[in-house]
DNA sequence: TCGCTACTTGAAGCTGGGAG
DNA sequence: CTCCCAGCTTCAAGTAGCGA
């Protein structure tokens, strides 16, 4: 396959329906892109993030940072993505401690939804906003499969909740949310599911805020995210680097004076995010939710 | 079809601290 | 003090999806 041909099926949801074929669609991707890049640029504040340039057919343009440490080659991948799905499968007896099946998941999480995202980038300038739409869509989606895969029944969708002034159901507030876990129709989770928290972190804190106030619950509210950083277009030409897109100040604030979350998630998570206190203890990797915290909810 | 909610990313703006 | 930079935060843009 050529870019072209990457990017047009890379557009069409249609080519998304189940894991398999978000794996093949990876699969076709990192063949392409192991001979076919006019460069990898280092990125240089932070080494190991890259940009894949593409060659002519895809205009010399640059794609998102790629955090090289997880990424899968071509190679690796083929066996990766076996193991992935064994995993996801047995989720439930596999070892605990085993730090490597715990790397599978997230690294083949990441890799597949970063080939999703970066074909989509050589998409002309024109249309990036249809990219980023679509590519968000495109993780949304892949993470409920994901969930699915490991036994967990889960969907997307509208929750109507009544607001009530005076004793009187006045009028509804429809929030759409991302992931929903029910239980004998009972909600057991619901959970936002983004590329990146860049300035929607505080929604996901009022959300729950509200959201159970309204209902006089507590259900938990979650979130995963793919990763929290963006290309950095610095003032010399021909320099690149990468800036995180966190907001630290607003997590904290808003876990320790509203209410903390349930569990937060993230596939590429930042450093700051495992020593810096109150963040270390909200914020995981990945495989947690799989492996142990989603079995706590239901 | 319309109105609304929601999606991601890049550019611009702000601030504190270090160098000169 | 001024300049510069990195890091953080806000503003702006264009479009998808859903329910009525």
């Amino acid at each position: 396959m050529n870019l072209k041909q990457l990017v047009n099926k890379a557009k069409d949801k249609s080519n998304f329906v189940d894991l398999k074929a978000y794996i093949a669609f990876c699969d076709e991707y990192l063949n392409y892109i192991s001979d076919n890049l006019q460069a990898t640029i280092v990125s240089q504040n932070e080494n190991h993030y890259h940009f894949y340039q593409y060659k002519k057919e895809g205009n010399f343009q640059i794609t998102r940072p790629i955090n090289s440490n997880l990424m899968y080659d071509a190679k690796s991948f083929a066996k990766a993505s076996k193991e992935f799905l064994k995993v996801l499968r047995n989720i439930k007896t596999i070892n605990k401690k085993d730090e490597a099946v715990r790397n599978i998941l997230n690294n083949a999480t990441y890799t597949i939804q970063q080939s999703v995202g970066s074909a989509l980038d050589g998409l002309p300038a024109g249309q990036s906003n249809t990219a980023r739409k679509l590519n968000g869509d495109l993780f949304e989606h892949f993470i409920r499969l994901i969930i699915r895969e490991i036994g967990i029944d889960c969907k997307a969708g509208t929750i109507q909740v009544p607001v009530i002034v005076d004793g009187q159901p006045t009028f509804n507030m429809s929030y759409q949310h991302d992931l929903i876990i029910e239980k004998e129709s009972d909600i057991k989770v619901i959970g936002s599911i983004k590329t990146s928290s860049k300035d929607r972190i505080d929604k996901i804190f009022i959300d729950k805020f509200l959201y159970n106030k309204l209902t006089e619950k507590a259900t938990p509210h979650i979130a995963i995210f793919l990763n929290d950083v963006q290309r950095k277009n610095s003032k010399k030409e021909n320099e690149y680097g990468i800036n995180a897109t966190f907001l630290p100040g607003h997590f904290k604030g808003y876990t320790v004076k509203l209410n903390p979350l349930d569990g937060v998630y993230y596939c590429d998570i930042r450093p700051n995010m495992r020593t810096e206190a109150i963040l270390k203890d909200h914020i995981k990797t990945f495989d947690n939710l799989l492996i142990e915290d989603i079995w706590k909810f239901i």
